[in-house]
RNA sequence: UGGGGAGUGGUCUAACGGUAGGACAACGGAUUCUGGUUCCGUCAGGUGAGGGUUCGAAUCCUUCCUCCCCAACCA
């Protein structure tokens, strides 16, 4: 042992952490952690969804355990191999791989004798009723439920008919199986819940094998417990379920069904996020009323989405952690997640100039025999990332947003007789402003000093705007969209009486600019990312082709000028 | 009129009876050929409220308040 070694950081656990380690201490599980992540393939899985995968799965890595990926395929009327694809395609680019591959239809056969071991035991029972009577006889919130007028027939009789559900003699809805429970319990789930309803249905891995499919709340738990998962992890709005789980569980008595120690439900907080909308069903209706272009375009908090966006794992994964794990309703501001990819991307992309929205600019003292080219890094502090030549010639063009007619206070940039650096160029002031008809300005006249070339002033005057810019000659036409929060309200569903949320769409959360960007991008691929200076990190879109250059921003640069002005 | 959860700075999250800490955001400043990055600094008078126990309470007890979830043959 070292003493010298500092204490080490006594990182705090989250609570689940604290759940695993005590049971690691007491050996209740002879020291396994064995976690899933378990999706309905129903749809496309979200930046929610990343949170649990990177809690499941990093507390199985974490604890020198394991975690499958199972889905959770018990509805074959919404499920479909499409997502299945997806889910799989997504939680890999989040970095994890799974120990098994699992489906909750795997188990139908076990889930159906064990159901019937059930019916036997005189824990469950076929009830002939329609839905309404069943909702009926439920009760609500503040009156017990009443018995099914089938809830004391014969386990025989059950029996008999629940092989007959099975065996396909009945029409959807027609009967069902149902767990005997408690009619007059204050859970409501505990009131004689569902175990299985009849769907003549064909099934996306079970084909027509099956016209009876189990409930989530009995599926579930019994495949938690035939896989031997340790600690299963949802979300908060399952914790009045758990007692059910632990119920379906605790009816193999004999330990003929389920080894033991048997599983445990544990609930955390969900992740939503500002400026956007998380559930599923809204998610689609952006897709369908044509708001966004699809599940991946790059405003969605899709995975896909946020991939298209140009998010790195890495930076999801970061998120995920710096969020953290609780029992608290919870909103994480947009503003980290930002953080998260800016953190990333600041070290890793190669930098290059774009100029977004062009403003010519000629230098009329150079002439087309001294245009010259000058070498810059790929990335200031990183030179092991090399270097690209860059064409500087007489015809340049700039980002308009980088002049102005009558410098306000502060500003460090060009205007009439203002002298700035062109990055890694050269030293030009600007000396005349051309105009059209209407008054807009067309372009700029500049001389530039000679003796700057490089960048550097020879007599030492210090220049304190550097701005970028392409030769007009040599740059690439690209289009470039520039991204911004899906919604303008923080959140989303804080609407004013008498309106929806689909009002609350930022209109300006896409704008497509055409710009004119450094040759060296030509060759650029399909989801490089690069930082362009002074204005954002950016990744190539997955429509870009030869010739066809397209960037989706990811996140912008902080710009403290904006709020320097803001404030004037 | 039921049941289940949760309340710590603008936002997340720690503190497990012993000085309320971190991250993001924000705000100053330094450095800078990216108004980026980096660095340094500021920012809670107190943990939903009241009462109690204790030398000492965010942590224990108690009363109350607020918010979230639950009445699909969805998951």
């Amino acid at each position: 042992m070292s003493e010298a070694a500092p204490a080490p950081e006594p990182k705090s656990l989250n609570f689940l952490e604290e759940i695993i380690e005590a049971d690691l201490q007491s050996g209740r599980h002879q020291g396994r952690v064995l976690t899933r992540f378990p999706p309905e393939p129903n749809g496309y899985l979200h930046i929610g969804h990343a949170k649990s995968i990177c809690l499941n799965f990093g507390l199985g890595r974490k604890y020198g355990g394991a975690t499958n990926l199972r889905f959770d395929d018990t509805n074959p009327t919404k499920e479909d191999v499409e997502y299945v694809d997806s889910i799989r395609e997504d939680v890999r680019w989040l970095g994890f791989d799974w120990a098994g591959e699992f489906y909750a239809s795997d188990y139908f056969q076990q889930l159906y004798d064990y159901a019937e071991h059930l019916i036997r035991a005189g824990k469950a029972y076929v009830d002939d009723q329609s839905d309404e009577e069943i909702k009926r006889g439920r009760g609500n919130f503040y009156t017990p439920g009443t018995a099914s007028p089938w809830r004391e027939r014969p386990a025989a009789e059950s029996l008999d008919l629940f092989r007959r559900m099975k065996a396909g003699e009945f029409r959807d809805g027609e009967r069902v199986l149902r767990a005997k429970i408690d009619m007059q319990h204050p859970n409501m789930n505990m009131r004689d819940p569902l175990m299985y309803r009849i769907r003549h249905a064909e099934h996306h891995r079970t084909g027509d094998a099956w016209c009876i499919y189990p409930m989530y709340d009995y599926a579930h738990g019994c495949s938690d417990a035939i896989e031997g998962i340790t600690h299963s992890i949802c979300t908060l709005e399952f914790e009045d379920h758990r007692p059910l789980y632990d119920w379906f569980l605790e009816q193999d008595v004999e330990g003929k069904f389920f080894r033991k120690p048997l599983p445990r439900q544990y609930e955390f907080a969900r992740l939503n996020l500002t400026h956007t909308v998380m559930s599923k069903r809204r998610l689609l209706q952006l897709v369908q009323e044509r708001i966004v272009t699809g599940w991946d375009d790059p405003r969605m908090p899709t995975i896909c989405g946020l991939r298209r966006r140009g998010y790195t794992p890495e930076s999801l994964r970061a998120f995920a952690e710096k969020v953290g794990v609780a029992k608290r309703d919870m909103v994480a501001d947009v503003a980290l997640l930002e953080h998260c990819i800016r953190e990333d991307l600041e070290a890793r992309a190669p930098r290059r100039m774009a100029v977004l929205r062009p403003l010519k600019l000629v230098i009329t003292n150079l002439s087309d025999a001294e245009a010259f080219e000058v070498e810059l890094a790929n990335h200031g502090e990183r030179p092991e990332l090399g270097s690209r030549r860059v064409p500087f010639t007489r015809e340049l063009w700039i980002d308009r947003d980088d002049f102005r007619e009558e410098a306000p206070k502060k500003w460090f940039r060009l205007a009439p007789g203002a002298e700035v650096r062109l990055r890694g160029a050269a030293l030009v002031t600007c000396t005349e402003v051309l105009k059209d008809a209407s008054g807009a300005v067309v372009e700029l006249r500049g001389t530039w000093d000679p003796a700057s070339k490089g960048g550097n002033a020879p007599d030492g005057r210090k220049v304190k705007g550097t701005i970028h810019w392409v030769s007009a000659a040599h740059a690439l036409d690209a289009e470039v969209r520039l991204y911004d929060h899906l919604f303008l309200a923080e959140d989303p569903m804080d609407v004013p009486e008498g309106q929806d949320w689909h009002q609350g769409v930022n209109p300006s959360s896409l704008e497509v600019v055409r710009a004119r960007v450094e040759p060296s991008l030509a060759e650029a691929q399909a989801g490089e990312r690069y930082q362009f200076e002074r204005t954002g990190y950016f990744a190539v879109d997955l429509e870009a082709k030869p010739g066809v250059l397209i960037f989706n921003r990811t996140a912008g640069l902080k710009d403290s000028w904006s709020k320097i002005e803001a404030k004037a």
